[in-house]
DNA sequence: ACTTGCAGATTGTCAGACAATCTGATTATC
DNA sequence: GATAATCAGATTGTCTGACAATCTGCAAGT
C-alpha cells in the first residue's frame, strides 16, 4: 500500500477549490473571475491565485484572455461536438479494454451505480444523477488498463459537465441514457468486446444529440 | 482572415522558451530546474517563471514535486506504451478524416514533406528528419477537420520527442518510417479512409515497436 | 556501518507596488 | 441626435524583496 503523504500547497488547494467552484456552476459559463475576489474569497495571495489558474487555464476550465483576464469559457457548438467525437473513440476503446479485464468486483459496482442512477432519476435528483453516471464511468475508465485515456476522458468529461446537466435533464433522455449504459454493461458482463465498444460509442452519439438540441433551443 | 493580435506577455514567452529548451533537449530528462536559474537565463522575475512552469506543468512537459520544484519527467515505459497505443486510435481515426477531405494542395506539401524526409534521412539530419515528419503529420492534424484532436496528439507527440529522435536513428527505421508514411499518403491520395486509418494505425504500432527497443537497451 | 544533526540551497507564499491596459461613461463635435 | 474623443476607475501584468518551511548532502557521533 503506497503511504505518501504529499503535502497539499497553498496553489493545489486554491486550484482544486476553483475547480469545483466552476464544475458546480457557482462561476457561470462567460462569467469573469476577478483575481482580487478570488483572493479574498480563497484567503491566498494573488501569485498563487494567478498560478492555479493558470492551471486551470490549461486544462481548459478557464480561459485567461491576456490584459482582460480570467473567465469561464463558454464552449461553442463546434467544441461541444469534437469533445463529443473524441469521447466516442476513446470511450469505445475504453469499453472494449474494460470487457477483457472487468473482475465480478467491477461489475457489481458498476450495477449498484446504475441501480443509484435509477433511483436518483425516480426522485428527480439531477446531482445524484450525474454522481451516478460518474461512478459507472469512472469504473470503466480506471479499469480500462490505460490511464492516459482515463485522464483525457476525465478532462473532457469536465469540460462539458454543464452541458451534460441540462440535457440529461431533458425529458426521457435518462431513460435512454439508462438503458444505453445497461448495455454496455450486458456486453462487458458477456465479455464481448466488439458489442462493449458499440454500445460505449452509440451512448456517446445518443448523449452528442441530446447535447446538440440544447443549443438548438438555447 | 484573423488579423488579430494577441500580446505576448512574459509569461507566455518564458513557457515557450521553456517548451523549446526541453523539446530541444537542452534540458534532460530527469534534470531538475532552479527557478532562480531559469529567472536569470530568461530574464523574467520568479512569478512569471512559476506561472509558466505551472503551464508547462499541465502539458505534462515538466513535473513540480511539492518541496523539490520542478524537474523534466522521465518517461516510464508504460507510459510511452500508453501514448502509443491513444496516438494509434487517435491518428487512425485523423488519417481516415483527412482521406476524406484532403485537397490537391495538402497531399502536394505532404509529398514534399515525404521527400523532405528522404533527403534529410540521406544526409544524416536527424532534426531535419524530425521536422520533415512534423510537417507530414501538421498537415492530417490540421486539416482532419477536428481541432481537439489535434491539440491532443500534438500534446502527445511533444511528450515523446525524445524517444522519437533516439528510435529514429535507429538503423533502418528511418527506412520503414518513409515507407510507412507513404503507404499512408497513397491510400489518402485514393480517398480511401479505411485504408488510410489501417496505414496510420500501422505506422504508431512500428513506431511503438521501434521506441520499446529503446528501453531494452537503455 | 548506521544513525543523528546541522548548514546551505531551494521552494512556497506573502505583501506591496507600479505601469500598462481595458471598460464604461462623460464630454465634445458635427 | 448621433458619432467621436477623452478621461477616471478598475483590473491585470510584472517586479522586488522578504521569510518560513522543507529538502539535500555531508560531517560528526555512536
Amino acid at each position: 500500500m503506497d503511504l505518501k503523504i504529499l503535502p497539499m500547497t497553498v496553489q493545489q488547494q486554491a486550484a482544486d477549490k476553483l475547480r469545483t467552484a466552476i464544475l458546480s456552476g457557482v462561476f457561470q459559463p462567460g462569467e469573469r473571475l476577478i483575481e482580487a475576489d478570488l483572493c479574498t474569497r480563497l484567503g491566498v495571495s494573488r501569485p498563487s491565485v494567478r498560478e492555479a489558474l493558470r492551471s486551470l487555464e490549461a486544462e481548459k476550465l478557464v480561459a485567461i484572455v491576456p490584459n482582460r483576464g480570467p473567465l469561464v469559457p463558454i464552449l461553442s457548438w463546434q467544441q461541444a461536438k469534437e469533445i463529443y467525437q473524441v469521447r466516442a473513440l476513446l470511450e469505445g476503446e475504453v469499453a472494449a479494454a474494460f470487457a477483457e479485464r472487468a473482475t465480478a468486483e467491477n461489475i457489481k459496482r458498476m450495477r449498484e451505480a446504475l441501480a443509484d442512477f435509477n433511483g436518483a432519476d425516480k426522485s428527480g435528483d439531477a446531482a445524484g444523477r450525474l454522481n451516478a453516471t460518474s461512478r459507472f464511468y469512472d469504473e470503466m475508465l480506471a479499469g480500462c488498463g490505460n490511464s492516459l485515456i482515463q485522464e483525457i476522458v476525465q478532462g473532457l468529461l469536465a469540460r462539458i459537465t454543464f452541458l451534460r446537466s441540462r440535457s440529461m435533464s431533458k425529458t426521457g433522455r435518462a431513460k435512454h441514457s439508462a438503458r444505453e449504459m445497461r448495455k454496455i454493461l450486458l456486453a462487458i458482463q458477456a465479455g464481448d468486446a466488439k458489442a462493449a465498444r458499440k454500445a460505449a460509442v452509440e451512448h456517446v452519439e445518443n448523449a452528442c444529440a441530446a447535447a446538440r438540441s440544447m443549443f438548438d433551443t438555447k
